[in-house]
DNA sequence: CCTACCGATCGGTAGG
DNA sequence: CCTACCGATCGGTAGG
């Protein structure tokens, strides 16, 4: 990738996150990047590359950052919290990523909407793998992985609306206590059934 | 309000929700309702004029359902869970519009956007108020109430992207899964101290 | 509720 | 032949 095509999408994100990607105009891309509106298709070949290419390196993103706990053997509880960590984390350090992702991925035409929904369902997947494991192991009592699951990505997910880097906590810190209080909820009842 | 200006905010919140504010034209707005796309300024002043409706219509909506909690005299426990459930039922009851509200509620101008904020903020201090009440009186362990009340409207909000009423569970009975969850993270340990 | 417009701007492309 | 851009303009549409 061109240092001018990075450039491009750091532009791109931040209107994007800010105005919406169908306010934010070719024009204004351009002004923000000190060139000709017109110059910017000898790097892309239309603005829903651009979105296309915010979206779906967040997608990465996220699964770069949970895919090794998934073969992770920490336990199951301290798994989670570890997986609403490092998702929080993700959301902090990629906050405009993050609003153009959950605002703007449907905009996308069919196959690249395709890709990243799959994208999403895999990630997904990884959470609930780490519920099963907790209720196959005891940690955790019996229970719908695939609701809690959404509960989990929900929590993390929600911070893009209303975390913000200047607050008094960070946001592995609100993730920590979220997954404290998720864990807690999720526990089997000392002396259960086996 | 007219027959008319209600038809023309159904149509609003329909193509707001699936194309987004600013991908809707005016013209698009008037071909759903049959109409040439100048004489829709004889029932509004703007576009703008048709989100602020529908954003401080779902605003009212949240509060006219979760006030009557504030002044219940249901125990902590079980008003959260009623809470959580009340706000499932608004989600689900105008996913249209919820989704709307939580996208585009940022390009209203300065004052109405303030005004909705303000609704946003009365609505979040109940919740926040029922978990204070349940730590007072000590169904609820200390914690931090604020950072506890972002949780729950976390799993309540993010219902918007993913609930869909064709699926086997109605949102009231995912909120009473979430609920339960919640409330027993937040449970005060019996027999733990006054 | 319609026709006929306004100043401006839309995403994308032309040849050089 | 490449890249990175220019000034100008394409056919259409924006809110009012």
């Amino acid at each position: 990738m061109s240092q001018r095509l990075a450039d491009i999408l750091e532009a791109s994100e931040a209107l994007f996150s800010e105005k919406g990607y169908h306010d934010t105009s070719m024009q204004d891309l351009a002004e923000a990047l000190g060139l000709q509106r017109g110059s910017l298709y000898a790097h892309i070949r239309s603005k829903e590359d651009l979105l296309y290419a915010i979206v779906d390196r967040g997608a990465d993103e996220f699964l770069r950052v949970l895919r090794p706990l998934a073969a992770s053997d920490l336990p199951p509880d301290e798994r989670l919290r570890e997986a609403l960590c490092r998702h929080a984390g993700v959301v902090a350090q990629n906050l405009r990523a993050a609003t153009v992702f959950f605002h703007e991925w449907r905009f996308l035409e069919d196959k690249r909407r395709a890709r990243i929904l799959a994208k999403r369902d895999a990630y997904e997947d990884i959470v609930k793998r780490i519920l099963e494991d907790g209720v196959r192991t005891g940690v955790f009592r019996p229970h719908d992985t695939a609701l809690s699951a959404k509960l989990v990505l929900s929590a993390g997910n929600w911070l893009y609306q209303w975390y913000r880097p200047e607050g008094s906590l960070r946001a592995e810190e609100i993730a920590d206590v979220y997954a404290s209080l998720l864990i807690e909820g999720l526990r089997a009842p000392e002396g259960g059934a086996p």
